[in-house]
RNA sequence: GCACCCAUAGCUCAGCUGGAUAGAGCGCUGCCCUCCGAAGGCAGAGGUCGCAAGUUCGAAUCUUGCUGGGUGCGCCA
């Protein structure tokens, strides 16, 4: 249980004690009532807000409430002060003697320090990625690839069952255009001169070895055959490539989906159509006409057509969207709903990782859920905005045409795949984000990968030399010996575990990048402290006790740092170079 | 036209689902250090949280309406 959780649990015993005295009446809501540190450390350790939640429930004033609960706060050990502070805050100091059992707690827990059961084993179903299996991924893709990998981590460590999935869009017709580009290079691996690329077919050059394989198995069987012959067969060994090409890279991230959901088999088991027959039993779905796009210029043509929609306007949408197109087959929307329909039948939450650019479609889907799910499980899609690439402050130009657009390997061959998953969140995703190669690699205060691994790193060479020393490791410390400054650090490690579940309830990794550069921030202030004073290095050869209590300090920051890297994704550093 | 996202220090951004005197890095100013405990340190100035109402004990955070920027809008995927 956490610190904060405890006391929580404590103040929860005292405001039931209020209760039965008849002090309070006994039908209060505490659904409000939180346990927090405050903002301004002045205020003290532990601040929370009960009387103020409280009082109008309760008949009476903040401030009045706040003098009922005080005291009895004031009788527990490990408190030493209580404090009834501005509109109604209860203000707590800890002893010395509570940070020192939390400093314990970390060392004792180790890796399992910030795990907890907040997601009381709920399903949650993270899909991201899901890039169009037609190319190796690029930077585009990276950030959601990052984002979506972190929080299931995050998800994880706060006690949700995660399954991590990849949707495959291997049904419409990009895939097409695919199998046609790849029938491009399997003629020209046959001998054929191909000459340029067709405007709409996938000019890259990672379609050569699928063509080279194909006439390798195939012969020149299918060099003149007509496309019918040859497009299913096609299409099915270029996606199976392309999808082993973006496993590839997203390896290279360490990044491992549980499922690759495949649309095309979604479509042929008769999910889309079972989707759809649930709604229509709803009768949520019906025979219309769609209004002219507004996005179209005046001159634009716009037939009218009957098409098979769903009425996602009774759930908030602008405006009903089709399901199957007027030849009868399915939308992208409708296999999509369909889709969700599939993962909600084994999850309790969906979340779906998407590109800024997809925003329109966000309340198209939530609709679905909605209503294939009869409102059971909730659907949270987090919108990823831009990565825009510098070299030095001026922008790496990109274009898709040329085909010089930066890919994901050549990203993570460059910089490394530590320094691209810590850059991705240190933005909130709804915020374009800057990456300039030249700075994350940079050995800097402002470069924050840098700054975290270096005090991970310094740990670590810290450990190194107390052994050299004869410094006993497993001999046991007097935390007494730390002093205030010390036990300032350990309140603010005792804050991981709180920010892993408000990182994992809130659907927000980045979170977790942003802290540890503060706890970071704070261990190097500390150990700056011994650059003037060498007595109050955490090595001090001349007193052995003392080293040892320190020594257990920076190995609990070290401890949490390499936890909080872990769910980012990223390597500790054991030193840097 | 409509929808979604965004607007916080000179710049780039945090702000822990409504808390107290709004934070960090860069830049700027001042002082210290030139030390392999290296890849600097300490301190300071800097704000009408886009504007205006509302909700309540309390708003950067929630609601509404504006303003300004971004993204998107088809039977595409």
């Amino acid at each position: 249980m956490s610190l904060y959780a405890q006391y929580a649990g404590l103040l929860n015993g005292v405001l039931d004690e209020l209760q039965s005295e008849g002090a309070i009446p006994a039908d209060l809501d505490r659904s409000n009532v939180a346990v927090e540190p405050p903002r301004d450390p002045a205020h003290g350790d532990l601040a929370t807000n009960a009387a103020m939640v409280l009082a109008k429930q309760a008949r009476t004033s903040p401030r009045a409430l706040a003098e009922l609960i005080a005291p009895k706060l004031e009788a527990v050990h490990a408190i030493t002060s209580v404090e009834v502070a501005g509109p109604g805050f209860i203000n707590l100091k800890l002893s010395p003697l509570a940070w020192r059992d939390e400093l314990r707690t970390i060392l004792r827990t180790g890796g399992a320090y910030g795990r907890s059961e907040a997601g009381a084993n709920e399903r949650v179903n993270v899909e991201y990625v899901s890039a169009n299996p037609t190319g190796p991924l690029h930077m585009g893709h990276c950030r959601g690839a990052v984002v979506g990998d972190s929080l299931a981590r995050v998800l994880e460590a706060a006690g949700f069952r995660v399954t991590k999935e990849y949707y495959v869009n291997d049904a419409g017709a990009q895939v097409d255009t695919l199998a046609r580009s790849a029938h491009l290079r399997y003629r020209e691996a046959l001998g054929a001169r191909i000459g340029e690329i067709p405007e709409g077919m996938y000019p890259g050059d990672y379609l050569k070895p699928i063509g080279a394989a194909l006439a390798a198995e195939f012969g020149d069987r299918h060099a003149e055959a007509p496309e019918g012959e040859w497009l299913d067969l096609f299409r099915t060994r270029a996606v199976a490539a392309m999808l082993e090409l973006i496993r590839q890279d997203l390896a290279l991230l360490d990044i491992h989906h549980d499922r690759f959901a495949s649309e095309a088999e979604l479509q042929e088991e008769g999910a889309v159509e079972a989707a759809m027959e649930r709604l229509r039993s709803k009768h949520l779905v019906y025979q219309g006409v769609l209004e002219r796009p507004k996005s179209l210029e005046d001159h634009d043509e716009w037939e009218p057509v009957e098409l098979t929609l769903f009425k996602s306007t009774q759930f908030g949408d602008d405006q009903d969207r089709p399901m199957k197109k007027s030849d009868g087959s399915w939308t992208y929307f409708g296999s999509d709903a369909a889709y969700h329909l599939r993962k909600a039948q084994s999850a309790d939450h969906l979340v779906n990782i998407w590109g800024a650019d997809h925003a329109g479609t966000v309340k198209r889907v939530q609709a679905a859920v909605r209503a294939l799910t009869d409102g059971r499980v909730d659907l949270d899609v987090k919108l990823v905005q831009m990565v825009r690439l510098f070299r030095s402050g001026e922008p790496v130009k990109m274009s898709k045409r040329g085909g010089t657009f930066v890919t994901l390997a050549d990203v993570v061959s460059e910089v490394g795949k530590d320094v691209v998953r810590f850059m991705m969140l240190t933005r909130r995703a709804d915020a374009p984000l800057d990456f300039d190669f030249a700075k994350v690699v940079e050995a800097s205060k402002d470069n924050p990968v840098f700054y975290v691994q270096y005090a991970h790193a310094r740990i670590c060479s810290l450990k190194r030399k107390a052994a050299e020393a004869g410094v006993d490791e497993g001999a046991p410390a007097d935390l007494e010996l730390l002093d205030d400054e010390e036990l300032a650090l350990v309140r603010l490690a005792a804050q991981y575990p709180r920010m892993v579940e408000s990182s994992a309830l809130a659907h927000e990794p980045h979170r977790i990048a942003f802290y540890l550069y503060d706890l970071a921030a704070a261990f190097h202030a500390l150990w700056n402290r011994g650059n003037d004073d060498p007595d109050r290095r955490f090595l001090n050869e001349s007193d052995p006790q003392l080293s040892r209590a320190r020594l257990e300090l920076a190995s609990a920051i070290g401890q949490i740092i390499r936890s909080g890297l872990d769910l980012m994704g990223v390597e500790a550093a054991e030193e840097m170079r």
